[in-house]
DNA sequence: AGACAGTTTAGATTATATCTAATATAATAT
DNA sequence: ATATTATATTAGATATAATCTAAACTGTCT
C-alpha cells in the first residue's frame, strides 16, 4: 500500500518508478533522520546492491526537483535528505550536524518592497543550536 | 578608522589581528555578496601572496565561531560567508546559486513543547526562488 | 521486431574542505 | 633582552562530496 503510494508520487511527477528510485524512496520513508546521499547509497546497496552512486546521486535530485524530496544543505558536512511530507522547519545541531524536523508554522512574509524582481518560491526557517542528546552531553561537564 | 573596528572585533573576540585574518574581513566587509572560501582565499592572494588555503578555511572557521562572520551552506556548491552586521535573513537563488542579504524581522518562536530539551542558540529564515538577473533570464524566454 | 527516450552503470574526474607536521610569530615570563 | 609558551601559518597531501562520461540497459510505443 505505500509501495503504492510511493509508485503514485513518482509518476504524478513524471517519473518512471524504477527500482533505484522506488528503493530511495522507500529507504527516506523509513528513515525520519536525514540521511545523507551516502547513507542512502550505502544503506539500500548493503541489501541488494543494484545501485551505483551515480544514480543515487542522479534520482536524489530528481527528487528534489519533483518536490518530493527536500535537501537540506549543512555547512561543512555532506548534504542531508528528507521526504517532503508535511511541510515543516528545520532544526541543525552545532555540534553534531545533525538535522531535525521542527513542527511548521507560517512564516510573515517580508514587505514587498524588499522583495524587488526576486520571485520567492519558498521560505523555510532553520533552528540552529544543541540538539537534546549534545545538549545533556554539555550539561553534564 | 574601519582597520581599528576590524582590529578591534578580532581582540574583542580572543582572535589576534593578523594580516591573514584582517584581510579576510577586509574583504568580507568590501564585497557584500557572500563570496565562497575560494574567491577569498583568490582575492586576498592575487595581489599578495601571503596566505595558504588552509589559513583561508582555518581563519573562516574561527571567524564563524566567534560570530563574526557567518557561513551559509548551500545545496550542491561551496559555503558562502558573509559578515554578522546587522541581522538578516537569505535569499538563495534556486538557479545560479547566489545568497542575498534579506531584511531581517522577527520571527515567531516555535511554541516550547515542540522545543523539546532541544538549545536553540539562532533561527534563521531562507528564502529560495529566483534572483532578480535569474527571474529576468526567465521571463524573456 | 525496431526505434526512441529515459535510466543505470563503473570508474574517472572535479570540487570542496581538512589534515599534517614543520616553521614562524606574537605574548608573556624571566 | 632572551627564553618560554601558546597561537598561527604554510605547502602539499589527503579526505570527502558530488558530478561527469560514454557505453549499456529498460520500458514504451509503433
Amino acid at each position: 500500500m505505500d509501495a503504492e503510494a510511493i509508485k503514485r508520487s513518482l509518476e504524478g511527477s513524471g517519473l518512471r518508478c524504477t527500482a533505484q528510485r522506488y528503493a530511495v524512496m522507500e529507504f527516506l520513508m523509513d528513515h525520519k533522520g536525514h540521511p545523507t546521499a551516502a547513507e542512502i547509497f550505502e544503506a539500500v546497496n548493503h541489501v541488494d546492491p543494484r545501485s551505483s552512486r551515480a544514480t543515487t546521486y542522479n534520482n536524489l535530485r530528481d527528487l528534489v526537483k519533483a518536490g518530493l524530496v527536500r535537501e537540506v544543505a549543512v555547512e561543512g558536512r555532506a548534504g542531508r535528505f528528507d521526504l517532503q511530507g508535511m511541510r515543516h522547519h528545520h532544526f541543525i545541531c552545532d555540534r553534531c550536524g545533525n538535522v531535525e524536523d521542527m513542527e511548521w508554522f507560517d512564516v510573515p512574509r517580508p514587505a514587498s518592497r524588499s522583495l524587488g524582481k526576486r520571485i520567492v518560491r519558498e521560505c523555510h526557517l532553520i533552528f540552529r543550536g544543541l540538539c537534546p542528546k549534545c545538549a545533556q552531553r554539555s550539561a553534564s561537564r
